[in-house]
DNA sequence: TGTCAACTTGACGCCGTGTCAAGTTTCGAA
DNA sequence: TTCGAAACTTGACACGGCGTCAAGTTGACA
């Protein structure tokens, strides 16, 4: 997806574009803001925080993020292509990540609370691998390269997770 | 790393270099080759076939793979990074993933054959997961970014594989 | 009617890949 | 010892995509 195609699609001349956003990586990051605002991120996570014990909480965020990845993977998708070349894209990047880390370092904390977390990894590890878990990368390799439906991800992921981070 | 870089690195001109490569796909590709290669990789493949049981087959799997992502990184990102506007790049990391998945498959079929595979997965939807678990972007993810060790990198994988995939 | 912002067309520079042409070095076989 | 081919060099060029610039057009509205 070029700037072109996206001037295309906006019934505008490429140049017309930069009168709005300084260059692609900005673009981008606009719009995974907007994204978010159009489908209120923000209370949708106060939501997942009402859960009560921390086995429904890792439940909750991992159905509330794993749903909201699909709405996001293209822009994700173009962000993480040029985040290698563009500094300003890896600080957004970085910035979105981190979000979602603190969601997965939330469940993991209720997890803890409750006295449900794994023996073996600590609190920090927990929430790396949570985290490294539910990324958009594998994502689109289990909906896209492994023909996963979006039902099966959610579910697969919400039991894994579960058996990988929950002591028994 | 451009063509210049590695044309300099060589000691070449950077012209030359084509002489020996018709592009930058298959430089990479012929460079992860002439890795595995040097490593021996098919002989190490062969002698983690020896493991007995299908949880020592997972282990030795795991090892196996993890500890050769790390001499693989540089080039397979470099392949990552252009598979998705070069063909003959998509379809050379392709292979290379499916050889990957080979070894992951043959690993959920030994925890299979030995009545071990965790309830509600089959066999291949376990095979699609511990791929998944094992790609190179969540090496780099926890090892670049959270900034794990190898050792505990190769640990916890082994550990949380088990988890996911063995029945208890 | 005049002004200003939003937009247009059309050009350009930069950078990295890949291509081409023409000349030079190296080296082994006759 | 010389000749020829292979490997390499320098220096140029086209192409695609991003970002920039200049100059002209449209349309709203005071």
């Amino acid at each position: 997806m070029r700037m072109s195609d996206i001037a295309k699609a906006a019934k505008i001349s490429r140049q017309a574009l930069y009168l709005h956003f300084p260059n692609r990586a900005e673009l981008l990051v606009a719009t995974t803001r907007y994204l978010d605002e159009l489908h209120e991120i923000e209370g949708k996570l106060i939501e997942s925080r009402a859960a009560n014990s921390g086995i429904e909480r890792l439940s909750a965020w991992i159905n509330f993020w794993g749903g909201y990845i699909p709405t996001v993977y293209g822009v994700s998708k173009a962000l993480l292509a040029i985040k290698d070349s563009d500094e300003e894209a890896m600080l957004a990047w970085n910035d979105r990540m981190h979000a979602v880390r603190h969601g997965c370092a939330a469940a993991v904390s209720a997890l803890k609370d409750d006295g449900k977390l794994v023996v073996g990894l600590s609190e920090a590890e927990a929430t790396d691998f949570l985290w490294t878990l539910l990324s958009v990368r594998n994502w689109e390799m289990l909906r896209k390269d492994c023909g996963w439906t979006q039902d099966r991800y959610i579910e697969v992921m919400r039991s894994t997770a579960a058996a990988a981070l929950v002591s028994s």
